[in-house]
DNA sequence: TTGGTTGCAAACAATTTGCATAAAT
DNA sequence: ATTTATGCAAATTGTTTGCAACCAA
């Protein structure tokens, strides 16, 4: 993956062990569409082996958010979750039952907050849209 | 407002002093639409010559949330600010800069919510969505 | 070489908790 | 009288920072 080599180097960053690992396992989580904690990232990196300070993990986080390789959220009072960014925005739907995520994206509610930001004076930086949801019926 | 009264007392919360304040300072600025932290609620209390601690400050924000009088946002990772549980559903932009909210509704918004939840044979529960903004130059 | 990077420990900020006192029912 | 609440300080939790050693460019 020495595609990652040049995300990092255009981000300003050197490339380092340290930070490789950080992308490829937030990489992977986020395949399998798991949010990673700082706390779960060091914990996972430690169980590989790799010897990575929580200082580290935690500053290479905020690099990579700089350099919006990757996306924060604060889905929980307390601490933030990571995950890749996506190459094509999307919304979320879950599952109150299961926990099951759904990806979606609609274009007229797209449309919509632009004009709203719009006629507030604003520009929108990014937005984040999670419905909580449940099966109806047979659940 | 004896009306707060009855509101503590199904949540099955003694009615004290303190909690009668802090509904009070919570209802006031959620109505100017501000959304407070702990630390702004124990300050404006402060300053209106309440003496209340912090640590009371947090354990009835979390007792109120519980009870669902209030909503918890993490709007900004470290910290959560509150509101009153709006008796109307509301969305919100926040300014990056400057951390402010702004309130506003789309009833276009939410119709199409509905119909994507349908679409995917589920009925929303409860729903956020939040927009990063930032102003348009002239600011 | 040179400036960015890392690990560790100490420092911080937001929030929680133990406990003795005080107030509500 | 009994139960719950409060204030204070100490403790926790998540995150940041200072600094000497270290490594990529």
């Amino acid at each position: 993956m020495a595609s990652q080599n040049r995300e990092l180097k255009e981000a300003g960053l050197k490339v380092t062990a340290p930070r490789l690992k950080i992308l490829s396992m937030l990489s992977d989580a986020s395949e399998q569409g798991d949010h990673l904690s700082a706390e779960d990232l060091y914990q996972r990196l430690r169980d590989t082996g790799e010897d990575i300070g929580l200082a580290t993990v935690y500053r290479v986080l905020t690099q990579f958010e700089t350099a919006e390789l990757i996306i924060r959220h604060n889905f929980e009072a307390g601490y933030s979750v990571f995950e890749m960014a996506p190459d094509h925005h999307h919304d979320h739907m879950v599952d109150v039952d299961t926990n099951e995520v759904i990806e979606f994206i609609d274009e007229e509610i797209e449309r919509r907050q632009h004009l709203i930001a719009e006629q507030h004076g604003y520009e929108i930086i990014d937005h984040t849209m999670v419905l909580r949801v449940r099966k109806k019926d047979g659940a």
